[in-house]
DNA sequence: GTTATAGGCAAGTGCCCGCTTGCCTGTCAA
DNA sequence: TTGACAGGCAAGCGGGCACTTGCCTATAAC
């Protein structure tokens, strides 16, 4: 079995990468927030169960982390199982920037 | 219509990775070539179109660039598309070695 | 206690995608 | 010219996945 298969099953999806948008513009939201900001600044109108299992795909590949505060749960972006995929295939001007 | 769907895409397949790891060993194989070493080196015995159509979808994301040379198609990988993906959602520690 | 809010669980459905199958095109050696 | 070799095209099939639907649990406000 793969490893990383989960990031990159996670990845595939459009839907799950505009919540890593929201999430990265402003981080720690709701389960309902991440709806609304879905539904009003990126246009796409997912029901609320299907954000639920698009955050839970995402935490099971570590791109999100979850935080309970009582009837709260607080989502939060986490990028460094990124890095595996440019370990894995190098890119070659890796800094642009000197 | 997302600018990186077609990478996110290729990358979403698990024998599409493996091919991206054999060309990162050794670029600028045939299609035949890889076939064969897909199946003594990593154990999947694909067939003939279905590594085609793999390599059809890694093309099109701009991950494999492909040169004719007589009967023989050389493919070779290319990696700068993956830069979008940690431009896109930035990594803390971006650059571990100093 | 009662009601509203935030979230979870599970079964069913439709569709996309990976793979196969079959046949065709083009290049090189005999 | 004929055969073998490298690769391409297109239709069909099956399984996985995104999404819905319906109901349930838990926390907080009244």
């Amino acid at each position: 079995m793969e490893a990383d298969a989960d990031l990159f099953r996670a990845l595939g999806d459009a839907t799950r990468r505009t919540i890593l948008d929201e999430l990265t513009e402003r981080d720690g939201q709701t389960l309902f927030e991440i709806c609304g900001r879905l539904t009003v600044r990126h246009g796409l109108s997912s029901s609320r169960q299907a954000i639920s299992q698009h955050l839970a795909v995402l935490e099971q590949a570590g791109l999100v982390r979850t935080r309970r505060q009582g009837r709260y749960k607080f989502h939060h972006i986490d990028t460094s199982p990124l890095r595996s995929i440019v370990e894995r295939w190098p890119v070659h001007g890796e800094d642009p920037n000197p």
